[in-house]
DNA sequence: GCGAAATGGGAAA
DNA sequence: TTCCCCTTTCGCC
């Protein structure tokens, strides 16, 4: 789930339901206590999305104003009408408006900050391709100055913003590049046919919900809903036939991750 | 029932 | 680089 689109996606549903609105907040799982209970009956102001990460702005209590989360690889929200169901598993965090529930679950980071420390999160982030004005420029100058593998440098936070390892995988497939190039041989034009396809489909996972990355030409079936195994070109297709070429797909550990790749279609 | 894997990342070495 | 954390789900006894 957790790539930038389901963040984005999250936001936007977690505001139009839940900003504005006067929150009771608990930890059922007890985790976050603490901090729900900090939270517990403010008004929740402004849900801001960035890269991977969900800024929850509250209102009053001075300083500590923000709830941060990170949702790793692990978490999940889950929201519905009232009344909420009795809390099963771990729930790190709950909402609870007049009229709606939200629960969080195993997320990397579930922790108040406050205005400059969510600031500094930010500044240590490369630009996201889903911010509408973002700029791409510094992300290039990163990936273009760098001899390490392009492959690395798109899952890298601090270069881009959101990209995970479906997201990373499918768009080096689908702009012919290797993910072993290392960063300092892709062309503008790369770089720049890399950049526009990325905010494509990461803007289409924000609208779907789902990342689906091939054309409908390269399925079995061209219209319909998208099956899960024909969603991708590469991404844990290692040994079956590449789409377009038939060669097999390849498989690799990349930084502790796995990254798979079309030896044919994206030439080193 | 048990182990492994999963779209992530931070800290330690 | 290696280890460790978060939680659920799925495949395999």
């Amino acid at each position: 789930m957790p790539e930038g689109h389901s963040i984005h996606r999250y936001a936007g549903q977690h505001r139009s339901l839940f900003a504005g609105q006067r929150l009771r907040v608990d930890s059922p799982q007890g985790r976050f206590s603490e901090g729900a209970s900090r939270l517990d009956g403010r008004v929740l102001e402004e849900v801001h999305p960035f890269g991977k990460h969900l800024w929850y702005r509250f209102s009053g209590g001075g300083e500590a104003g923000f709830l941060h989360v990170h949702l790793g690889l692990y978490g999940k929200f889950t929201t519905g009408e009232n009344p909420p169901p009795e809390p099963k598993g771990a729930v790190r965090v709950r909402f609870v408006s007049e009229g709606r529930w939200l629960e969080l679950r195993g997320p990397t980071a579930c922790e108040i900050q406050t205005e400059n420390e969510r600031d500094a999160v930010l500044a240590r982030l490369g630009p996201d391709p889903l911010v509408p004005a973002s700029d791409g420029e510094p992300a290039k100058e990163r990936i273009r100055r760098s001899r390490s593998a392009t492959g690395k440098l798109l899952m890298d936070q601090s270069v881009v913003s959101g990209i995970g390892n479906i997201y990373r995988a499918e768009i080096l497939f689908r702009a012919g590049i290797s993910p072993n190039r290392p960063g300092n041989t892709l062309s503008d034009g790369e770089w720049r046919e890399l950049w526009a396809d990325t905010r494509t489909l990461m803007r289409a996972g924000v609208k779907t919900g789902r990342i689906v990355t091939t054309r409908p030409g390269h399925r079995p079936k061209k219209s319909g809903r998208v099956p899960r195994t024909d969603a991708f070109y590469v991404y844990k297709r290692d040994g079956q036939p590449c789409r377009i070429c038939k060669t097999g797909v390849l498989r690799a550990e990349m930084a502790a991750r796995n990254v798979f790749w079309c030896p044919k279609c994206q030439p080193e």
